[in-house]
DNA sequence: GAAATAATTCTATATTTCTGGAAATATAGA
DNA sequence: TCTATATTTCCAGAAATATAGAATTATTTC
């Protein structure tokens, strides 16, 4: 993950809605949640919640697959472990014996 | 870390000059790094680093300590560290064996 | 094909954030 | 005290982001 990726991946959870969204869908697990569920959780018009899901869509943290008339959406937990990465590369000048990347989440 | 704190982390950290700074002083450890020196490897006017610094300290994420006239900034390991747990918190549902919290950074 | 449901795009307004010059504050040394 | 260095605060214009109503697209069911 490029600092591009990870500052947009960033910029995407440093908002209220979107924060509270993900981490729903990081719960919610391999099932992920349909939109209209996750609407419900967050507690914004459904124009809101688009314009936000588009912006968690563009930073790779979401993915989204069509079921019939609902999408589904998921949290991508890769993107997400490589996030946690980029914050903590090269951390403490190796000085730190105990200084080791954090293991992924799934 | 709440909710909200965890939200100030995120948007601390989702901007372009002090996702680099803050980077700068992970890599730079314990010892940390003047702001003179923080200012020579982000590239921006004092005025414009102080202000962005004010964000990442009252994020908690940096923490200060004056020595003369130089100001010397590290970054705050355990604060991150809690932004990452925040991020994985009850993580797929509990559904998956191999799910478990991010090891700290130091 | 018409009606209902799910979600999106378009669009305009409101709000927040970024930027950096100029002035101010803090400290050290002569 | 005067001067130099380090950093901050103040401020206001420019740029980016958030919000949500109305119209639109996709899909299912009758």
């Amino acid at each position: 993950m490029d600092h591009g990726a990870t500052l947009s991946a960033l910029k995407a959870l440093s908002q209220e809605h979107r924060l509270h969204a993900f981490r729903a869908l990081v719960a919610a697990g391999d099932a992920g949640l349909a939109v209209g569920a996750l609407r419900e959780i967050v507690g914004v018009p459904p124009a809101t919640l688009t314009t936000h899901l588009n912006v968690l869509r563009n930073a790779g943290l979401v993915l989204d697959q069509r079921e019939g008339r609902v999408i589904r959406v998921r949290a991508d937990y890769a993107r997400m472990t490589a996030l946690l990465g980029y914050l903590t590369e090269n951390c403490c000048a190796g000085s730190q014996t105990n200084c080791e990347p954090p293991t992924s989440c799934c």
